[in-house]
DNA sequence: TCAAAAAGTGTAGCGCGCACACTTTATGTT
DNA sequence: AACATAAAGTGTGCGCGCTACACTTTTTGA
């Protein structure tokens, strides 16, 4: 027996910001609160953790549950664990961001738990801390893509440059150079043109990049 | 009434990892874990969240329970919500670090919790995953201190450049050029000379500096 | 007076981030 | 057919910060 007992106990849930980038913006996913306090609210995905689970596999367990998609990057925020922040009961939160390719995301599931994609930059009303997780993820995000192959997280497997510029603006909150963009990215060696080239977004065609990581 | 009765509910701690900076060295302080199980083994300073404070102040008081000290810079660090984490019961710990002056560290607290600083060059073996908490900690300090004016936190009210380097090098984990350094901290505008010499430490003395940012 | 120990001081090269404008290529319109 | 449009693609120069590098000054204790 262990001397824990004396210690009271808390509900943790997990919330997840889950990024996509589409229509040239960087999106969040989320829905609309399905229990009280402050049902139908506009909520981030979440859910609590289970006595099974390590908080790591809760995360991702509730990701896919709305997604449908395993094997994302993850990455965890924070804890957030004032006491008031939920009016319902005490909830210690743990939240994570994730990144997504919203060509992967099954659209079935968005009618299921009544979730969209919403503007990052346009952010509605959403409930008790949600929008400064948002915002602290956000912030975060931008740190990591400077150094990081993330961006392969949230793009197709073939894209543009215009396209990847369009993408680290969003995420930034930055106009970049498009020279000097496309010189940092041409010094990156997990960056790399294919032959081929795209005819649909332009006239002239742009040349197809992919992330080579692990080629 | 909530939703929420039908979810468990955890033990949820918070772990201090507490840095001073002590004989050139950036230090820890560790303690006999008070309970079973593993009462008796290295580990870092933590408590219980209690059910009226927020998370955020269970690490103030903990880390005043095992100092004396308030307004001690404090930063969250991380979640730890693996299931087998703890031997005993299940606990999701929230960890913080925080900066404190050595100084000002009462001895009879050592006394009181059997507590002592370490070397975090040298940890001892520490139990659960506490020895992965410090190194965690110890990288995210390293960031920090290299942008942000943090040091005023570790060292007394005034000190010497090479002692300021000292710090620096211990955190960092690196030898830093003297000339160097010394450019870099007259840049900044939150570190300034006083007059005074100190003639304690050298043969030749040494100016004394202070942290201004509240000038 | 001499050895030791720490304080203090300047320069030059490199890479990185940033500012900045025109040409090329294909298509759709007139 | 030519012309307008729209996006792709392409180099140079500057300032700043990071790094490498060695000797002189000052005081004290032996």
């Amino acid at each position: 027996m262990t001397a824990y007992q004396s210690y009271p106990q808390f509900y943790v849930s997990v919330d997840c910001i889950i990024f996509g980038f589409a229509e040239g913006h960087l999106k969040v996913l989320i829905h609309q609160r399905p229990y009280e306090p402050g049902m139908g609210e506009q909520s981030l995905i979440g859910g609590f953790v289970q006595t099974n689970e390590s908080v790591d596999s809760s995360a991702k367990r509730i990701l896919k549950e709305f997604t449908g998609l395993d094997n994302v990057y993850m990455q965890q925020l924070a804890a957030y664990g004032e006491v008031e922040r939920d009016p319902g009961e005490r909830v210690i939160s743990i939240v994570y961001y994730a990144l997504i390719n919203v060509d992967n995301y099954d659209q079935t599931f968005s009618d299921l738990h009544n979730a969209k994609w919403v503007d990052v930059d346009h952010l509605p009303t959403l409930c008790l801390d949600h929008r400064d997780m948002v915002q602290k993820a956000r912030r975060k995000l931008g740190e990591t893509i400077k150094n990081e192959p993330i961006g392969s997280n949230l793009l197709p497997r073939y894209f543009t440059l215009s396209l990847l510029q369009a993408l680290y603006e969003s995420i930034l909150g930055t106009s970049i150079d498009k020279r000097n963009f496309r010189r940092a990215i041409s010094e990156k060696d997990y960056i790399k043109p294919t032959g081929m080239i795209d005819k649909a977004s332009s006239r002239r065609g742009a040349t197809l990049y992919q992330f080579t990581m692990n080629d």
